[in-house]
DNA sequence: GCATGATCATGC
DNA sequence: GCATGATCATGC
């Protein structure tokens, strides 16, 4: 076997062999005779393997350049007019129920095959092939610290729930950066789970698309730092010696985010993330808009907004977006509650795209994708003067079966547009948790259907009183 | 008092 | 200019 290209025990070498792909396809640097003599088959990373770096994983379940513990992931971005974000989540190694619950994190499958990976980022055009694909941005990418221990305390959700023979019921939205998405070719992609005999879908690590974006934006700007392994220590300590040590990532440079936590060292032990952010919360509890606003020195203006500024405020990001709840996707919402607990508003969400909805799957869809992310709820309540005081924050995700009428709530409303029916969409009175509503400048705002005819511009709402018994029981 | 339709304020 | 989050207005 003639020898690989590149220093195989070296990641370094393995990235500077990768980044001869750069701006190129894989097409372009081997050449067309290479690709049609080549007898295998797979997608660009197994074609990648094969033809480009000429090596063979000699095992399945660490890395794939197993001696420099680098994996290898291929995975698309797309441009938008807001510049290049990726196109979907980066999916990792299928979780085994019967085998990853006996690990700790450190000797995770996901660890072991993860903890330093070479990526690749190329641009998806819908009518070319895998081989055609040009390579945007080349790296290798390891988490910093504050990101691994976040997606630690995921794992060891994600591990809690099968312990609890609850893996039939994981979803996206449990976590935080680390994701357990479904991996099959339907839902019929089954597993048995350990600690009950309920088959559960079939689900893979992933790492959420928002995450990715991130990693996109500052790989753009090519910033580098040392990795800070005091920190990495530190998150694994009750483990076993993080393996080797590699050297340099490409540091977040955050010009429009800013952290919640700066240093993994502002973690009491055992504390997550969510317990984190919820205990910045808890001095504020029964106080006021103005109390609040005094205390912390606030400057939230008078508007519609004040209350999302004020729970910004109080986790200490004042004029930016919150970087942690933009990698992952969680979505804060602030509640405002009457005296007698019940909400004089239902929850907006945006417009439905009339033109898009007509032909998209329901896991493809901007309902399905909103309704697994993770919620953080922040809950203000007029008292008996009616002055608005924080009453409660908590995490949340959708239950699964509330998940089924969702679907069937969309289902009813893409059948209805398709069929040009504009209104008789669910409503409030159907008692259904979600409704369509008009939501635009005003009564003339319109958006064009797939028919070329314009219609009035309508919502995604999830109705008050759905809202008010999760607040009950959060 | 609530359901539904309509529209405002802000920020990107 | 427009989408989003928030809220108002009307009528039953």
């Amino acid at each position: 076997m003639e020898p690989v290209p590149f220093d195989k025990t070296n990641p370094k070498s393995i990235e500077a062999y990768a980044e001869r792909l750069l701006n190129k396809s894989l097409k372009n640097v081997i050449g067309e005779d290479a690709i049609q003599t080549y007898s295998g088959k797979g997608k660009l990373g197994q074609l990648l393997e094969d033809l480009y770096f000429k090596y063979k994983p000699n095992s399945i379940s660490g890395p794939d350049f197993a001696e420099a513990g680098v994996e290898l992931k291929t995975t698309p971005i797309k441009e938008t007019r807001s510049g290049f974000v990726s196109k979907e989540r980066l999916v990792f190694n299928i979780i085994n129920y019967n085998e990853e619950y006996k690990n700790t994190f450190t000797n995770s499958s996901f660890w072991k095959k993860n903890q330093l990976l070479l990526l690749m980022f190329y641009l998806y055009e819908q009518e070319k092939l895998d081989i055609d694909y040009v390579f945007k941005i080349i790296r290798l990418w390891q988490f910093p610290a504050t990101d691994l221990k976040i997606i630690k305390d995921d794992w060891q959700k994600i591990i809690a729930k099968i312990k609890a023979g609850k893996a039939h019921e994981l979803s996206e939205g449990d976590t935080i950066y680390l994701g357990a998405c479904t991996k099959g070719a339907n839902a019929s992609s089954l597993r048995a789970q350990p600690f009950s005999d309920e088959m559960a879908m079939q689900r893979a690590f992933s790492l959420k698309s928002k995450y990715l974006n991130f990693i996109i934006e500052k790989s753009f700007r090519k910033e580098k730092i040392v990795i800070d392994y005091n920190e990495y220590d530190r998150i694994l300590n009750d483990e076993n010696a993080l393996g080797e040590r590699r050297a340099e990532y490409w540091k977040l440079n955050l010009n429009e985010v800013e952290p919640i936590v700066k240093s993994v060292n502002e973690y009491e032990i055992g504390e997550t993330f969510e317990d984190l952010v919820i205990k910045k919360f808890k001095p504020y509890i029964g106080l006021s808009h103005t109390e609040i606003i005094d205390t912390l020195n606030l400057n939230p203006g008078n508007s519609k907004q004040i209350s999302n500024a004020i729970a910004r405020g109080i986790l200490g990001v004042r004029k930016k977006k919150i970087e942690e709840f933009e990698k992952a996707d969680i979505e804060m919402k602030t509640v405002k509650l009457e005296k007698s607990g019940s909400l004089k508003e239902s929850m907006s969400f945006a417009q439905i795209q009339y033109k898009e909805i007509v032909s998209e799957g329901w896991e493809e869809s901007y309902w399905f994708n909103t309704l697994t992310k993770r919620f953080f709820f922040v809950i203000f309540q007029k008292d008996k003067e009616n002055v608005l005081r924080l009453k409660k924050v908590f995490f949340w995700t959708m239950p699964s079966k509330d998940l089924i009428t969702a679907e069937e709530f969309w289902n009813d409303t893409k059948s209805k547009i398709r069929n040009n029916h504009f209104d008789n969409f669910y409503k409030i009175s159907d008692n259904k948790i979600f409704h369509v509503r008009p939501k635009g400048a005003d009564s003339a705002d319109l958006m064009e259907t797939s028919f070329g005819t314009f219609e009035k511009k309508k919502s995604y709402w999830i109705n008050s009183s759905y809202i008010k018994e999760i607040i009950q029981h959060n």
